[in-house]
DNA sequence: CTTTCCCGTCAACACATGTTCACTAAAAAA
DNA sequence: TTTTTTAGTGAACATGTGTTGACGGGAAAG
């Protein structure tokens, strides 16, 4: 038997590493601690590699964290493709878009987990990139509320404030289900009864909204 | 002239060490790392004190991180008290109980920022003590909501699921204030504005919703 | 006054961390 | 084939970390 450290993950073969490292890092980060509280050795050793074979593949960890963001958001934008590309918004579609972006969430945990704990306790350059990449999907959001014909007669600023708001509370809900642990089906599905109705709220909300009236 | 370190903090006078450590490791989390990335001896050398004082006051860092936890809630109960003994629920008081809310998390940004990081990435411990508190609080304001007569039909559930909402977006709306510069005036009013105009949306919300129609 | 004890200091330890450099196996290029 | 480039290893460093123990000054208690 050769000598089996104590982490999961076997030595990589060659020209593996690079990935061997990631998912090491998001596996840490997930059962672990924030990514900035990782230490460079920590990560090595779990990918089962020695720590100065880091370097062959990144200058240094903040590296090694902005390529694990880009490959969340790869997640996340297709994520948001195939919600966008539904029926029209109405009662009916709302527990199909919320069903396949909680899957989708469910399916990607890790992803969610380092973008969520990031963007509380990331680095400035990390929260920033978080943030922007934030507001390009609540622009999407508003630019699709902006085709309905329902709501036309609603501007611009409050339709973003309209995005911001189901945005908001996916969101919250989001980490509110990442709290749970995998096998948890039943607090799981609570979760999402819970955000059918919100955003279900929030839709009649939006029915009911007169922009002029916004300052009276 | 005594020798100064280079950190702020002057050496705190006799008994004021534990203070000296608290607001040490607070500014420290405002300005450089989520608390689980401190380290004992950073912090010490912040207040100004050699490392072993710590151990006359805390047995660890994760003790001194409770204590700001329990420090930081009695601020955000505070808070609430005051929001919530004001007049009826309508629209005119929305802005009133935003404005209140807002200028605390101004004027105790480190507790809020605090809270809203470990609430992210602490120690399991941590995340469990931040969210039993958020539990009352929705569980507080649930309950007052009942008592409200233009509520009456609408089931226990389906409050707990408004008092939700109405959290979450304070919630993230917190968040984003924090982000901003102290300094930042205008920013912040956008947040404000936002803010209300947000709460009037799922005010709207609420006077439409039926809970019967819930399971249909 | 003397005694006690709280609360700070100093020196020292064992260990983890980031990073360097020289070395080598194995793959790619010639 | 030989040569060169790539991608891993291993030893070693300076520095930062948590924690220990013995020491001492000054306030409070006797």
């Amino acid at each position: 038997m050769t000598t089996e450290s104590t982490s999961r993950s076997r030595k990589p073969k060659r020209g593996q590493t690079r990935e061997a490292l990631m998912s090491a890092a998001l596996e840490l980060v997930v059962k672990k601690a924030p990514f900035s509280a990782l230490s460079l050795r920590e990560v090595t050793k779990k990918a089962g590699v020695v720590p100065t074979a880091f370097y062959r593949h990144f200058p240094d960890m903040s590296a090694l964290g902005l390529t694990l963001l880009d490959e969340s958001f790869r997640t996340l934008r297709q994520m948001m493709r195939q919600v966008r590309q539904q029926e029209l918004p109405n009662e009916r579609m709302l527990r199909g878009s919320v069903e396949t972006y909680f899957t989708y969430v469910r399916n990607n945990r890790a992803h969610f987990l380092f973008v969520s704990k990031e963007l509380a306790s990331g680095t400035p350059t990390m929260r920033n990139a978080i943030r922007r990449e934030i507001r390009m999907f609540t622009n999407e959001l508003a630019m699709d509320m902006a085709r309905f014909p329902f709501l036309n007669h609603i501007n611009a600023e409050d339709l973003q404030m309209m995005a911001g708001l189901v945005f908001n509370n996916v969101t919250a809900l989001t980490q509110e289900m990442l709290e749970l642990e995998e096998i948890d089906e039943t607090g799981q599905q609570e979760v999402l009864i819970t955000a059918e109705k919100q955003l279900r709220l929030i839709y009649f909300g939006v029915g009911m909204w007169r922009s002029d009236k916004s300052h009276s």
